[in-house]
Formats: C-alpha cells, sequence, structure tokens
DNA sequence: ATGTTTCCTTAATGGCTCTAAGCAAACCTA
DNA sequence: TAGGTTTGCTTAGAGCCATTAAGGAAACAT
C-alpha cells in the first residue's frame, strides 16, 4: 500500500466513480427498483458479476451510493455556511437551512433514498460510510446551533421539568456531542431537527399533495417558527 | 350480479382474506422484500399465477394491502373518538392522536407502506382503495378539528398577510372540504397535521435514534403544542 | 522472466414477475 | 338434468434479478 496512489488505485476510484453515477442515473430517471446490479453494469459497460468486485452486494451498493448523496447534501449546507463567513450565526443557519431544502426538493430522489429507506444490516454500523456521512450532515447544523447557543444563549426549558426518561436521553446525546449543548439546549436543538427534517419529508414524500403543492412559504413559516425558538432575531428579510 | 352475496363470491372474499393475511405476515416477520407474488401464493398454498385471478400484480396486491392498514388506523383512531363521546372535542381529538400513534408504533412494518412507500401508478388514483382509505383517515382529524372551530374558534393568522400561492393553495382547500373550515382555520389545522404526521414518521423510520430511543415525551410534547395552537385547554393531565 | 494480483469473463443456480395454455369443478340455464 | 359458460386453479416458459464458481488475460512486482 503505497502512500502514492498507484495507477492502479487511480483506476479503481474512476471505475467506482462511474459506478456511482451509473446508479444515480438509474435512480434518477427510472426509480428506486431500477438500481440492480445487472443494469447498473450494464450501463458502465462491464457485465453483471463484475460488480463484485466492487461491492459485496447489492445493499452495499446502494449505502456507498447513499453516502455519496448525504455527503452532498453535507457540502451544499456548508458552502451555504461558509458562503456568509462573517454574518451572525443565526443568519448563517438559516441560510444552511435554505440551502438543505433546496437540495432535497431538486434531487427528490437522492433524498428519498437517504430518508426513507429502511436502512439495510450492513449500512447500520456506526462504521460505515453511511453513518459516517449521516454524522457530517448533524454537524452542519448542530456547530451552528452551538455557535448560537454561546453567543445569545436561547431560552430553554427547565430540566428538571422535563419526564425523567427524556432528561436521561438529553443527558446522554448532550455528552455525546461533547458537551457542545447542555442538555436543555439539546431539547431546542432536536426539537428543531425534527420539525425541519419532518417537513422537508412530508414534502419530499408527496405526503401533503391533497392540500399543498408549492410548499416553499410553508416551509418559511416554519422557518420563522425556529427562529423565534432559537432566538435569532430576523431583522433581515426571508428571501422569498 | 345477485344482491344477495352468492356462495362463489362468499369464497373471493374469504380467500382475499387470506391473501391479505399472508402478506402482512410475511411483510412483519420478514420485511417488505418477502412480500412477493410467489411468496403470498405459497404461504396461502397456491402455487403462482393463481395470484392474478385476485391482483392484476405486485403493485396492486400492495395497494389493497396498504388500504387495509390504513383502515385499520383509521379504525383504531375513529374507536378512540367514539369511546369519548361525551367528552369535550379537545380532549377526543388527543386521544385520536394518541391512538394514532400507540397503533403506528405497535405496528412499524404496517405505518412504514402506509407512510414511507413511493405511491406505484396503480394506487395514484383518486378511486384508488388507497386513496379512499387514506381520506377517511385525514377524516378523523378533519372532523374533530372542525368541530373545535364551530364550538370555540382557535386563533388563526391573517389570511391577507400570507404569500398569495399559499393563500390560493389553502382556499382551495378548504373548498375541497366543504368550506368545514376557513383557509385561515386550515392553515392551522394543517400546520398540525404536519408536525404530528412528520414526527411519527421520524419515530417510527428510526430518523432520531442517534438521540432518542423512546419518543413518548417528545410526542407528549408535540401534543401540547398542539393544544396550545387549538386553544383546547389542558385542564386534565396528558396519559404518561 | 516469473509468479502474483487484479479485473473481468462466462456458466449456472435459484428466485422473482408475469403471460399463455389448458384442465376441472362450480354455476347458470334451458 | 344436459349444455355451455364462468371461475379457480394448474404447469410451462420467457426474461429479469442476485449471487457463486471457475477460469482467462492483462498489469504489476520482483
Amino acid at each position: 500500500m503505497s502512500a502514492q496512489t498507484s495507477r492502479r488505485e487511480r483506476l479503481r476510484q474512476a471505475t467506482l466513480e462511474e459506478i456511482h453515477a451509473a446508479a444515480r442515473k438509474l435512480l434518477v430517471e427510472q426509480g428506486s427498483a431500477a438500481v440492480t446490479i445487472n443494469a447498473v453494469a450494464r450501463q458502465v459497460g462491464m457485465s453483471g458479476p463484475a460488480l463484485y468486485h466492487y461491492y459485496a452486494g447489492h445493499d452495499e451498493l446502494v449505502g456507498a451510493v447513499t453516502a455519496d448523496f448525504f455527503r452532498e447534501l453535507a457540502a451544499v449546507m456548508e458552502r451555504a455556511r461558509d458562503a456568509r463567513a462573517g454574518a451572525p450565526t443565526g443568519e448563517r443557519l438559516l441560510a444552511v437551512c435554505r440551502a438543505m431544502r433546496a437540495w432535497s426538493v431538486a434531487h427528490p430522489a437522492e433524498f428519498g433514498w437517504i430518508f426513507a429507506s429502511t436502512i439495510s444490516p450492513p449500512n447500520r454500523g456506526a462504521a460505515s460510510a453511511r453513518h459516517q456521512a449521516a454524522l457530517r450532515f448533524e454537524q452542519v447544523l448542530l456547530d451552528l446551533t452551538a455557535e448560537l447557543w454561546r453567543n445569545r444563549p436561547f431560552p430553554v426549558p427547565d430540566l428538571a421539568a422535563l419526564p425523567a426518561s427524556q432528561r436521561e436521553q438529553l443527558t446522554a446525546y448532550s455528552a455525546a456531542i461533547d458537551g457542545r449543548l447542555p442538555p436543555e439546549a439539546a431539547h431546542v436543538f432536536l426539537a428543531c431537527w425534527i420539525r425541519l427534517y419532518g417537513l422537508l419529508c412530508m414534502e419530499v414524500l408527496h405526503q401533503l399533495d391533497f392540500a399543498y403543492t408549492d410548499m416553499e412559504p410553508v416551509f418559511e413559516e416554519c422557518l420563522r417558527d425556529l427562529a423565534t425558538a432559537l432566538g435569532i432575531d430576523d431583522t433581515q428579510g426571508a428571501a422569498s
């Protein structure tokens, strides 16, 4: 294993990229069921079982491609954050949320894989690429929220007033994120996360078509709620 | 076609029930992918293509079973509503929400089919059993909310202050439900619906496992928010 | 120059969806 | 009650899929 990437290694990486691109193309153009080992291999120009030199099976291929999507989404969010490097934290957080929605709406099939997939065993482990990518994704929002908390703590509930079960879970989660948010603040963070993510899922999976087809105003409304909960004074107008 | 159910018809119904039960058993015990035409037929005791006498294909079978789940969920909610026939509307509404969660958590695989499924073309039509069942399901919450609105109108936003797109959509939806809620009230109803359904999806699809494993307190918290939004004074304590 | 590793191939097994062809029992009707 | 028709099933088969096995040829390492 040389430190410098060998020719072989470069070729292999190129092939992997080609495989991922083929899988994504099939997903977007023909839906989830069309992403089969055989179809992907055909698209790439090799036949069938050759793909097993790159992935142990269908589930692993799907996991790798899903991790790609996660990374792409995280990258889009990070870019939105970094594009406003000097701006107030709250403004950056809202921009990140909007970037998240923009990507999700523009890539519904990909978002569907990220969210609606039952996570198959090979991708369940904490070491899996899928999980790593999910962490990075979570991190973007967590970082900004922690920054917000440090700069100007937002209102939090009284920890003692919460049910014991919830208190314990929040304490454990606070520890898991190295105490960057105390349990009470983690409570608010998770509540925001739930509303944001939940709304996006409803939109992308078309659960609200019976009433809403254009969800943009609903999303902005949700964002205003979150801004209030996080003590972001929305002096800059919400983009529309 | 006799008005009285013929012997043939009774047998056919019994077979249909057996098929549905077999499909559900496979779903619950071995997951979504195990529900194949062949496996279901094997379970029922007939072999393969016989099932095509009952359903035109895999999608239609899935749609029929999913509609069953929808109906079962709706029935559970209706029962919760009717068990408190004399009680205040708000209390009944909360009971219905809790019943909805109880069923969903107790039947995650079934809920997954209801929610997380991309709705396949044969089940997309407004006349499909799936859609009918979804309507009945929506109805339970809508009825109670409309009753609430008639008895003691809850606070609503100013329609004129909403974006034009949203205003139009709410007006159309209000008309679609025969004006039982005016557009402003429909706005509040839909906001509640989104939070409730969204949270449930996150829970059942395990999107929050990284922080919460016991979501019961989170759900009760959400319910308190909804009660506030709907002007339900929660004098009776929330069951815990 | 030789042995090893890597990448790919074809062959084959067994499962899946779905169509086609056909048999037998149940039903209606005359 | 004898006739044809409808219904419920069967097996056969085409074409897809995932996955394993066996082997060939090129690239690489020494």
